[in-house]
DNA sequence: TGGATCTTGGG
DNA sequence: CCAAGATCC
């Protein structure tokens, strides 16, 4: 029978690091006794570039400050979790284990391989999302394919509630398993579910103009928490629930969460999405291969395209791991639909280099660029950088200040200088192909050329 | 959550 | 000349 309460259970946390409402911490703290515990897995943190490595090494720190200020503290294996996670959870005397649970191909056949490997259950929570894989239904019982049906469901879904950690006991991890143990001098200045927590409280001031400077690189028009919630420091749930729906700027801002939802909830359905068009007449597309594209992919990636919006955008990001939501499209388009490049190629790029780097949420907005994807922009729908510069940048403030090469050139001219006169070049200091590439293809004729091949691969009978 | 191009109607 | 609307990609 399994009537009798565990009374020892272990909590592994993942991607949910934090205390406050988190499913699985709370069910692990329900009992007498409880421990908390992280597997840092070689595999996952070499795929992740440095800002997002250096992120998690710091959430780490964070959950372990949470930890010790209730007078415990984070134990820390690195490894296999199929290995690590029974052996402490028999050390502990656990009887069963807790997680919040992951949509990705890699996680659930790791969790899969760790379920197999314990003798007692590994309960799986929802911590990481606002309705959980399977929630938000169409009348016919299917995930909606489009994103407005799937946004009126989600939105009417009642939340379940908060919850608190119980009154567990916690262990303190022995000797040898502390995260300074474990990570030497790469421990890092904690960054914690409190400094998520306050970050959210500054945006609560803030995200009532959400609606009108969201779109605008200039200004910092959005929350920046992506990355907190992309590692759990924040639990979506509470997020929306603090910031509410009751002016456009805060249903608009609560409307991004739902798209994260539903590429979760993509992701669950289709965890090939990081590598099959969701639409798979769309992987008929012939892309551009060879040293000639491979060139234009390493000026992409290295912001020497020549179009000033794409290279402050691709410099910015090398530079500090973020960029605007506003230019991962610019960007991303430009590398689909002015280099032709295969979507794919741009996803790993993005996801190795972004501190928010997430696989759901990559390939599902990577698969709304390149228009593979369901409701995903049609693919005729081409951005043209030099416009998208101009409407979104007006006075080149952000340009000026990732491309300072460039800063001499007045407002008109910075968005497109080759189109620039000599002179206003000379006085700006400016050679082209020189101090500034010229552009690496015409957007016109690129624009006719990616048509082309869609449009190719769609008429195209099996 | 486009853009290019053409049309139309007002200046 | 330009803004706004329609149409196609
Ligand atoms: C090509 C491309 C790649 C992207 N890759 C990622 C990624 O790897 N990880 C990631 O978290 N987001 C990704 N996004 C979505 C979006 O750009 C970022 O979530 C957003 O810019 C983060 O900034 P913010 O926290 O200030 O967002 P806000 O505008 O303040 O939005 C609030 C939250 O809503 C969510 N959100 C916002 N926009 C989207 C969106 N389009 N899709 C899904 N969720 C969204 C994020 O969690 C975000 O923190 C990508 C978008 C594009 C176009």
């Amino acid at each position: 029978m399994s009537g009798s309460m565990a009374s020892v259970a272990l909590a592994w946390f993942r991607r949910d690091l934090r205390l406050h409402d988190n499913p699985s911490w709370a069910a692990a703290t329900a009992v007498s006794d409880a421990a908390a515990l992280v597997v840092i897995e070689p595999a996952l943190l070499s795929g992740a570039g440095p800002w997002r490595r250096r992120a998690y090494l710091a959430a780490l720190a964070g959950l372990d400050q949470s930890l010790r200020a209730e007078g415990s503290g984070l134990r820390v294996a690195v490894g296999d979790p199929a290995e690590a996670v029974p052996q402490v959870a028999a050390e502990i005397g656990a009887q069963k284990v807790t997680m919040n649970a992951d949509v990705t191909r890699w996680s659930t056949a790791r969790d899969q391989r760790v379920a197999e490997a314990l003798d007692m259950p590994l309960d799986a929570h929802w911590g990481t999302v606002v309705h959980a894989p399977g929630q938000v239904l169409t009348a016919a019982g299917t995930l909606s394919r489009v994103f407005t049906p799937f946004f009126s469901r989600w939105i009417q879904t009642p939340m379940s509630e908060e919850v608190e950690p119980g009154s567990a006991s916690v262990l303190a991890p022995p000797p040898g398993m502390a995260l300074h143990d474990a990570l030497g001098d790469e421990l890092k200045e904690p960054w914690s579910e409190h400094d998520a927590l306050s970050q959210l409280d500054r945006w609560q001031e803030r995200v009532d103009g959400y609606d009108d400077d969201r779109d605008f690189p200039a200004i910092e028009g959005t929350s920046a928490l992506s990355a907190a919630l992309h590692f759990g420091l924040l639990s979506p749930r509470h997020v929306v629930a603090s910031v509410g729906t009751h002016t456009p700027g805060r249903t608009g801002f609560v409307r991004q969460l739902a798209w994260r939802d539903w590429y979760t909830h993509l992701t669950a359905e289709n965890p090939d999405i990081y590598r099959a068009s969701l639409r798979l007449e769309y992987d008929r597309i012939v892309w551009e291969t060879g040293h000639g594209a491979d060139a234009c992919f390493d000026a992409w990636r290295r912001g020497q395209t020549g179009y000033p919006i794409v290279d402050a955008a691709m410099r910015e990001l090398a530079a500090t791991g973020w960029m605007h939501n506003r230019l991962r499209m610019v960007a991303a388009s430009f590398l689909v639909k002015d280099l032709l490049i295969d979507w794919r190629r741009g996803e790993r790029w993005f996801r190795r280099m972004l501190t928010d780097g997430d696989l759901a949420q990559n390939a599902g907005n990577w698969q709304w660029v390149a228009g593979t994807g369901p409701d995903a922009a049609p693919y005729f729908r081409v951005f043209n950088p030099v416009s998208q510069s101009r409407k979104f940048d007006p006075a080149g403030r952000y340009l000026r200040h990732w491309l300072p090469e460039l800063a001499r050139l007045d407002d008109k001219a910075i968005h497109a200088p080759w189109l620039a006169k000599p002179l206003d070049l000379a006085s700006a200091d400016l050679t082209l192909g020189v101090s500034y590439p010229y552009p690496i293809v015409d957007h016109a004729e690129a624009r006719q050329r990616t048509l082309a091949a869609y449009k190719g691969a769609l008429g195209r009978n099996s």
